[in-house]
DNA sequence: AAAAATCATGCACAAATATGCAAAAAAAGT
DNA sequence: ACTTTTTTTGCATATTTGTGCATGATTTTT
């Protein structure tokens, strides 16, 4: 077997599975890992692969991953369009935190009178720039990492208020196991929150759906709008258009 | 699998939930908590995520507004020196809004362990960077020019309890006026900070001394510190100094 | 204040690697 | 055909890398 045979044989390899592994190489070329190792080197020269410890990876999958990284802008400014076009003068909204809501928040037409009510304190901050809603923020112990109050006089507050609609930065949703998310406390806000308006509205970015963590807010049908940044007629939300759950 | 792999699988938590925990990834990826450890140390060092106890959370989540730029930050900042020396373990300390504040909660040891009440959501969004304290906050309806809760509510809420220190980050002092500031609301927020607090501590910089704005907070003898960024035995203080404040 | 979880560190061991060298294979020149 | 030269390959060796475990320190929870 020629070197350029075997240099073909490890690029199709790297097409298909994006990896390769000098062990596995040696095995199926018959070759020492030594000359695969140059190979790989030489490809690399070439600029056809990356090699690691232990084989090579395919180069776009490194790029892709790497602006992959950061944050999704254009898919969630994508869901706040759709998400706005449910507010209307005079209700009373429920917000949780997250990066999404603020980009709803951002996309907010200046001229809406609504009312705000969240225990997210970035989003109170970001309220805080619309000129014309009012704000309220149901305070408590802050927790550090979701910068957010909670605790039961969080909940016994929720419980004072019913809001016309609760918007909800999911962490994750899947068909079976519905709303989850990963803190205890974190849970207790949202079922408040969840129990205490009329509407639930779940926003997510497609790479969330099908997603599961370790505890559960609630199930998927208590859920009753989903939006996504992919077209609602998309195949990837049938199973949630199923459950009855309005998809935009 | 390669260590790139597990790296890229991380990365991609990372982006979908913005934390991931330690054990988690243990368990899905089949390696030890240890390497987890070095693969989210190598992740952080390069600047992709940011490393927390018992896991990692996004980098994107982190906010930083910190360029916010801070007026005569030189004077503030030997403020804030001065400040913090009276805070001791244990504590409940009650702190106003203002950039003089920021300083302060910026010039806090990492361990410092007291619990920290407020009504300014800048003020909790910088508190919450503090590792070891406790965060409470004081919600209501918000006000947009001061971002802060205001209202009944918190008068309410405020009179509930009886905190160690109270820090007021001044508008104006005077000698004859006392404490004034410009807005109704606010006044009611802070008298009731000053209530319920044993010590009230002023903070000023040196050009605020001596000004009046338009509604009373309290006369002069109700604080009993004064801070500014001058020495203490500075000309300009003496008047306070005879009106029995402690100058630092 | 005690118990449990998580972490940093050093160590050991295995796997993978780089390097020099020599044998084998291929190419080139005579 | 037969050297001579160049390229390729495998092997031995020392080095580096990746991983898990033990330990004691730190942090978090109770």
């Amino acid at each position: 077997m020629l070197k350029k045979e075997r240099h073909a044989f490890i690029k199709r390899e790297i097409d298909i599975h994006n990896k390769v592994l000098s062990s596995d190489l040696s095995g199926q070329l018959n070759v020492s890992e030594d000359t695969i190792r140059r190979d790989l080197q030489e490809l690399e020269d070439a600029g056809l692969l990356t090699k690691v410890h232990g084989g090579a990876i395919s180069k776009s999958i490194q790029f892709s991953l790497h602006e992959n990284a950061v944050y999704s802008l254009p898919e969630k400014q994508s869901i706040a369009e759709k998400a706005r076009s449910l507010i209307r003068d005079g209700m009373i909204v429920l917000l949780s935190g997250g990066t999404t809501i603020i980009e709803l928040i951002r996309s907010l037409p200046p001229n809406l009178r609504a009312t705000f009510i969240t225990v997210s304190i970035p989003t109170a901050l970001e309220l805080l720039n619309h000129p014309s809603s009012e704000v309220i923020f149901v305070g408590n112990k802050l927790l550090k990492n979701a910068q957010m109050s909670v605790g039961a006089e969080v909940i016994q507050k929720l419980s004072e208020i019913k809001a016309d609609l609760c918007f909800l930065g999911t962490n994750s949703i899947d068909v079976q196991e519905g709303l989850t998310d990963l803190e205890w406390e974190v849970i207790e806000v949202k079922k408040a929150m969840i129990k205490n308006s009329r509407k639930t509205i779940s926003l997510s970015i497609s790479k969330k759906l099908n997603t599961v963590q370790r505890l559960k807010i609630c199930p998927i049908n208590e859920v009753d709008i989903l939006i996504t940044e992919l077209n609602p007629s998309d195949e990837m939300l049938k199973p949630y258009r199923d459950q009855q759950l309005t998809v935009l």
